[in-house]
DNA sequence: ATATAACGTGTACAAGTGTACGCTGAAAAA
DNA sequence: TTTTTCAGCGTACACTTGTACACGTTATAT
């Protein structure tokens, strides 16, 4: 029964992002979170640390590498949606609520190195949140026959929305959710229908 | 010569005030500054902090507190500018970016407590920003004849996404800005004219 | 003139921090 | 089998932190 080393390493370096996601709770940044917290966390000694990540910044942008990993499966799961029955702008906002009811670390993880202090992390979150842009704004482009730059304006507004309201989600009691979902999904139609009207449908209908 | 007492504990306040500001550049946040630092920077003893706020959260909340008024101010402005030459929209975004230009430190600090690990501070941000809702609600409401709700949810969206808007242009180059103003506006524009093709113009022109 | 109140100081301490260093035991390589 | 590698540990050290406490100093109230 002797285990491999790398697989005993793998097993340890989850044990501390594990920790770290669990201290990640409602009232702690991940910048206040010292080495040795997460160490004892995760059950081992400070300095053994080390032998996985160089420092708590490299901790930290593991972690929201695991976020966007995470948000991509979402992404797929959305778009298989989508596909299955109609409605983008309904399906991707609850699907972005289902994100934060069964990854809230995650997500706040995400949400609050977002506007964080480190600009590494700003960007590291940023190019996840493109991915879900990039997505939303091909099927805006094909669907509605936008040019790629007004279906990208769109994508991008309509996704900082969805965030928003997810981040105002977790602040609320889920039977208050229900209503942030609405409205996000009122003003997602809002942008949609308005960029229908200034576009006329038309491939390249704006000012160019 | 003699100064009055009360003066000088005002005077004082203010050091630690400006201190805490100038302390929050753009690699700090407000919850990794020490009380200590802060009177370092201040120029007084660390004990002395006590005597004029509780705690450093008591602190945080008045810088959230300062940066209302700053805003507030901003808001008259925007708002005597509408009234002199129309619109709102890009009277809006243009007065924000303004605002980043003119006080940088200010805006992060809104802009990271808003999402930051302190319900508090999430309240005294949002609290703050709701101004501004309430302002183009009411304008929206008023000027394009639509019910206090729906005027609502496109202000929400609205702030919402010039709040954004600024976050980005605060890593960015000034020349850069004007882009971010313009796609802005645009998204903006996309709220209005959706919700006004939706509500058609009727004061309870919705579903209801 | 005297007493009071209170702003600001310096000292002190326990607690927590990051990390350098050397060691151990066991898996992997020779 | 012998040697090498390396994840994990314990100790140690130099900091920084919040804050309790006792003490000046001086504007204000009596």
């Amino acid at each position: 029964m002797t285990i491999n080393r790398a697989q005993q390493k793998e097993k340890t370096r989850r044990q501390i992002i594990d920790a770290a996601f669990q201290l990640l709770s409602e009232e702690r940044s991940f910048a206040s979170l010292s080495l040795r917290e997460v160490a004892r966390e995760a059950g081992i000694a400070p300095t053994s640390f080390y032998r996985h990540f160089e420092d708590m910044e490299e901790l930290g942008l593991s972690l929201v590498d695991e976020g966007g990993v995470i948000l991509r499966q979402l992404m797929r799961k959305a778009r298989q949606r989508i596909n299955d029955r109609g409605s983008v702008i309904r399906i991707s906002v609850e699907t972005f609520m289902e994100f934060i009811h069964n990854s809230p670390h995650v997500f706040r993880l995400l949400l609050r190195e977002r506007s964080g202090s480190s600009l590494a992390f700003r960007k590291a979150v940023s190019r996840e949140l493109q991915y879900f842009v990039v997505e939303l704004a091909d099927y805006i482009q094909h669907q509605r026959g936008h040019s790629a730059e007004d279906a990208r304006i769109q994508a991008e507004a309509m996704v900082i929305l969805v965030f928003n309201a997810c981040a105002e989600a977790l602040d609320c009691k889920p039977s208050e959710r229900v209503q942030l979902t609405e409205k996000a999904i009122v003003q997602l139609r809002y942008i949609a229908r308005g960029a229908e009207s200034f576009l006329r449908r038309r491939p390249n209908g704006g000012v160019k």
